[in-house]
DNA sequence: ACCTGAACACCGTTCAAGT
DNA sequence: ACCTGAACACCGTTCAAGT
């Protein structure tokens, strides 16, 4: 522990965050816990493992927070937060083309992070970033051209649709290792699936070479695409 | 160490099962971490703890089970089978009906499991549960129409809509308790829209009562028609 | 092959205490 | 209010050994 240079005394200001010993803060602490899940895996995203890494005893980050469920969903927040939000400010393009957009960085964003993306779905979508989404598309649903309710029913449907297809595509991805090229991981899907057996299951042994691309931006935006055209109709605004 | 005295009294007499100490088998095993996760939560699901429900030292289970993701996956597909397939063999109603059936039915299955949801994604879905059912929901779209491809794409977009909903859902109860009517925990989210700030976030205020409903069967099967109108142009072939 | 006892290297959380 | 040391009640997994 190092002497503290003890910032210009902060005299009037209580409000900003004066502790005694102010080395810790909610920031900080989901900083290191990220640093951790992308070095080492969720697993590594421990109490006791985060502490270590900020220099401090496990039990520090309890002023913080309430417990470990609490600074997971921090995380998460901070994660869905962290892009995404930007890709819908453009106004002047087709509302499609931004949610595309937003889809595309939202799941880019998700998968650098690996080992959190089946945290996502498991907790509720209410911290701050989450409803700063879903306010955006929103917006942009009301853009372009759906009743209030029916926007509001569509936000969700496609907030599941795309938390549900990061999940699954990184189910498939080792959080600890460097991610492999999307054709690789295609290869080793396609030889899992050439695998089965076709007298008991014809159709899917018929259809691996497509189910082996489950995994690939080319699957999520067709089924982005099929997802748009169910609200509107099919595509007239574009292509 | 001490120990806590537990009474349980491992109860069940399978004889007919081969091995030398025949106590054992991978079935009885995710028996007993379904049990233990319905009465107390997934985090009762451990290795220490199935282990002590069946009455076995803990690493008795390395017998069957290679690690402990292996006995989660295995829960999984477990949960997967338990309903649904069924529903898709009354091949003489309409194709839209198979798949709602089919969508309800797991929908049920799993929520009555919640704390399993978020495990769901966590996985791919490649156990032979998860194979079957693809292989099911592929022939009925086969049926409706959709050529080979456009199925197989088809069946993994309902798949991930069908798993993302039902995870996001389930986060939102406690899996430890019985779980809530539908109409309390829409009153819960009621609550917490009606929270948050008209001012930062319009759209979202205005929605609220949309949005409380999110976690409905309501909202679900309007997510599903909605996707099955973008696969198929809107509702014309109910008859 | 199947299972056990013992041990290793961890967990989250709480409590009392110090500043 | 913020942080620490120590402890409690757990974990998953491995190893050597017994049957």
């Amino acid at each position: 522990m190092r002497r503290n240079p003890s910032p210009a005394a902060p005299a009037q200001a209580p409000r900003n965050r004066p502790g005694p010993r102010g080395t810790l803060s909610r920031e900080l602490i989901v900083d290191a816990a990220l640093r951790l899940l992308d070095s080492s895996g969720p697993d590594a995203m421990s109490i006791r493992g985060i502490a270590a890494a900020l220099g401090v005893a496990p039990n520090a980050l309890y002023t913080y927070f309430p417990d470990k469920t609490a600074v997971l969903r921090a995380v998460v927040d901070r994660l869905i937060g962290e892009r995404a939000v930007a890709a819908l400010e453009d106004a002047g393009r087709p509302w499609r083309q931004r949610i595309h957009d937003l889809a595309l960085e939202l799941r880019a964003g998700l998968l650098s992070h690996p080992g959190a993306a089946s945290l996502v779905l498991g907790a509720p979508m209410d911290g701050p970033q989450a409803l700063a989404l879903g306010e955006r598309l929103l917006a942009v649903l009301i853009d372009a051209g759906l009743e209030r309710d029916d926007a509001a029913r569509a936000c969700y449907l496609l907030i599941v649709y795309l938390l549900g297809f990061v999940a699954l595509e990184a189910a498939e991805v080792d959080p600890t290792r460097p991610a492999p090229a999307e054709h690789e991981r295609v290869a080793a899907r396609r030889a899992g699936f050439d695998a089965v057996s076709a007298q008991t299951y014809p159709h899917t042994a018929a259809s691996a070479a497509v189910m082996a691309r489950y995994i690939t931006t080319e699957q999520f935006t067709w089924g982005l695409d099929r997802i748009l055209d169910g609200l509107t109709g099919p595509d007239r605004t574009a292509r």
